[in-house]
DNA sequence: GATGTAAATATGTCCTAACAATCTATTGAC
DNA sequence: GTCAATAGATTGTTAGGACATATTTACATC
């Protein structure tokens, strides 16, 4: 079974040749024109009828394997993965994921201080010497009903910011605004139940499910940025991901 | 700040040369002699002194990047990251997590039955026609302390077995055992309370919170092997991961 | 009919080479 | 002194080629 896989390349595009292929797969993947379980034509055949390099050919390939859209196998081929793949966990915030979902999340802030940080922050922020954090509290909710408390820790060598500022845009929004480019994240997850401070703000019985989360976020240079603690209403949200094969 | 990167690499091993930088790096910053923060020299004079390539070492870091160890930043160079690194959330299975951190778990078998699957398990798994499932609940404990009851259904035209054998080895463990390849998996974590059901059998009282974790394997042929449901003691368990932004 | 062997096919690894884009630090002009 | 242009350093992208290794298929042999 050919492929028949289409894909325009402009190479006057300041978009590396190897991400439009991404783009090209995943779009006929997702429009179902490459059906699950549909073999590609092999690498080699496939660069040549685009007019690319096989290596750049397979630097796309990679890259749609560790997202979990293709499988390769050696000396068999390579396949569109027969399950409704799932977008990868990515290193994005609550608010950039509800907006590109089209939601409209609201935020409001319970607290908001700045100052020295305690031990652990310390020690998870790796600050040094002088170095003071800001530390707020936000409840975040879309149309109209609660979805999570998050509590963070941002050090205060990068940005500054006030209280305000967090009602009207996201975190990672105003970090990445103050020039800051974020790499990785460390993160747990688990659950507890809602006590009697997180019920009433989320508008759910005590001892209901919560899910939890903490996060530390590294950017380019390094550093340990910041630093949170959010808790989450079981009912409306959890977290989904693509784990792949090294 | 030189990083006097000293790594052994052996042609005559069977093992990849990029694959050698990667543990000979890996090992360099978990035994301390790389130290957070650190610069590594630029990819073309490693690569030099290493007498390899460029393309292999830079293959090499980017898979430090991905898992987390490494930053690049173009016109810059590469930095160890600042940070505690955990491991990255692996296509693993909680059989093999426990074993590999010196636990023994033990097993409990709960249900076992052998028939066709319901439609959400057949969509799940997008079953051919005539295909039927194994339907399981197993019981996990570590040192006599409950920690999970898992619900798994798995098609059974990859494997055959019986009730008895899911009480001495894992699930993985079979499964690979019978020629399975997994490549990746589709999963969903979240929480909830413990029902009347799950309580005792986890020794917790009614109304705790647990930990949910729903997910669906896919091999290297791309078939949906496995999906499970599974919950855990929120107070013994959590899912820790490090995200990298693409 | 079962079994082993070889060829065809596909991905995996590794190399050399060149140029582009970005960031830093320095230099020079005003 | 301040700001802009520039040079150097470093990673990012792309190309083309060669050989290795795993899998399947077809064929030959027993």
């Amino acid at each position: 079974m050919s492929s028949g896989l289409n894909i325009q390349i402009d190479r006057s595009s300041p978009v590396p040749l190897y991400h439009q292929i991404v783009q090209g797969i995943e779009t006929a993947i997702h429009s179902g024109s490459l059906e699950p379980g549909t073999r590609l034509e092999n690498e080699i055949d496939l660069a040549q009828r685009l007019n690319l390099s096989r290596p750049t050919m397979r630097k796309a390939m990679d890259e749609l394997v560790r997202a979990g859209l293709l499988v390769r196998k050696r000396g068999v081929g390579t396949q569109v993965v027969a399950s409704q793949v799932r977008r990868h966990l990515e290193l994005s915030s609550l608010n950039d994921d509800l907006e590109r979902a089209g939601k409209k999340p609201t935020t409001k802030s319970l607290s908001f201080s700045h100052g020295p940080a305690d031990e652990r922050v310390q020690a998870l922020l790796q600050l040094p010497p002088g170095t003071e954090v800001y530390h707020f509290t936000r409840l975040r909710s879309v149309a109209g009903k609660p979805l999570a408390i998050m509590e963070n820790w941002v050090r205060d060598d990068v940005v500054s910011f006030e209280e305000e500022t967090l009602n009207e845009r996201g975190l990672y929004e105003i970090l990445r605004t103050a020039g800051v480019n974020f790499r990785l994240a460390n993160q747990r997850i688990g659950a507890m139940v809602a006590n009697d401070y997180q019920a009433p703000l989320l508008k759910v019985k005590s001892g209901s499910a919560l899910v939890t989360m903490e996060r530390t976020a590294v950017d380019d240079t390094g550093r340990n940025v910041e630093t949170g603690s959010h808790v989450y209403r079981a009912d409306s949200y959890s977290f989904e991901m693509t784990l792949v094969q090294r």
